[in-house]
DNA sequence: AAATTGGGAAACCGATCTGTCTCCCAAAAT
DNA sequence: ATTTTGGGAGACAGATCGGTTTCCCAATTT
């Protein structure tokens, strides 16, 4: 096994076992014993549990980007078709035996006003995603496309919430139908959006 | 100091560092000390730590409530305008000095699969919050007040994570827009909603 | 005035945390 | 074949965790 899987393993299942049982109650040497690496390795590799979890938080936002990205696209044609799209993965995503919520959203708890890096590692993820789906409300031709992704950005915030702590497996259904609306009042609508 | 005020200030100590720093970075001696306690006089009120996780989630929990009712029912006299000053009143607890997200969300993100006890507390007072908009949903008119209640729950989350997590200050009116349009269709509608 | 009691301060306990260090062996390099 | 090296196993250190216990004093009770 080269240098370079052994530290994408370890990061790897840092990264899962982070999802499951969150940051602070997952232990180094619980993630070294799953992971099968020793502590002296580990420890050449990341000068500290913190980079640890920086490292398992970048690695999961580029395989996140990649993953929703390709689906939404091949699920849809038209910019509008994955406007819509990006709800359905949304849902299928939440209804996988392994949802744990946004690990994003749960680091963002964990470590509030203590470590400045995690908090932009998570803001900066979202703010990928924001300018993704503005990307695609611009392409769908919406006057006012800053306004259609803060509205679509906000309802997928919603729905993996609701689908977390509500525990309600309806929650992308509700998010997509209000979705629904956004992007008709943005795009069929009579053109007389304000600009916020 | 009677018994009952001094179990209070420690629960709401508690509460106050829970919503700081997270329940796993916040030790029990930090409450203590903070709350000029001492650990023998606590733990003759609260067996564990998370017993007083349990009474901190729950005390949040009534005192959220009674404000947020209030405050909503005295910003609308009719239940739609009530509807609609929830997100008012929420967009003004998210731009107090000291907001932190929504500390069930937090704690769900804590305690992934670890405590049922604690996920149940958040379902449950996440349920309390759904069956108000239910309520006045129910109170305005609509036909479909389950549907709206959904529709406007989740919007309420998305505002509280985008603000928390994204940073953004316009959360609250972003969500609010939503609403509007929300509420416009199931109650000005043209009467053919779904049941979803 | 003497006895009782509630509770603060803090020592203490065992477990667990992050992080370092030593020992040792297998594989690669010479 | 001998030397070097990468890395696993795990002992160890120091800090901190949750939780128990002791000691002692001030306030109340009798």
């Amino acid at each position: 096994m080269t240098q370079l899987s052994r530290r994408e393993h370890l990061v790897d299942t840092a990264l899962g076992l982070f999802q499951e049982s969150g940051f602070h109650s997952t232990g180094i040497d619980r993630i070294l014993n799953e992971a099968g690496v020793s502590k002296k390795t580990m420890y050449q590799h990341f000068h500290s549990k913190e980079e640890l979890i920086y490292a398992a938080l970048r690695k999961y936002d580029s395989t996140f980007r990649n993953y929703y990205m390709n689906m939404i696209e091949k699920s849809g044609r038209t910019p509008r078709e994955r406007l819509m799209a990006m709800f359905d993965i949304t849902d299928e995503w939440m209804h996988s035996d392994r949802f744990y919520g946004c690990i994003f959203i749960n680091a963002m708890g964990e470590y509030a006003q203590e470590d400045q890096t995690i908090r932009n590692i998570c803001k900066d993820f979202k703010h990928m995603l924001w300018r993704y789906i503005y990307k695609l409300s611009k392409e769908a031709g919406a006057d006012n496309p800053n306004g259609l992704a803060n509205e679509l950005h906000l309802l997928i915030e919603g729905a993996i919430v609701t689908a977390h702590v509500s525990q309600n497996v309806g929650a992308g259904e509700i998010a997509k139908r209000i979705g629904e609306r956004c992007i008709a009042a943005y795009l069929d609508g009579d053109k007389k959006q304000d600009s916020r």
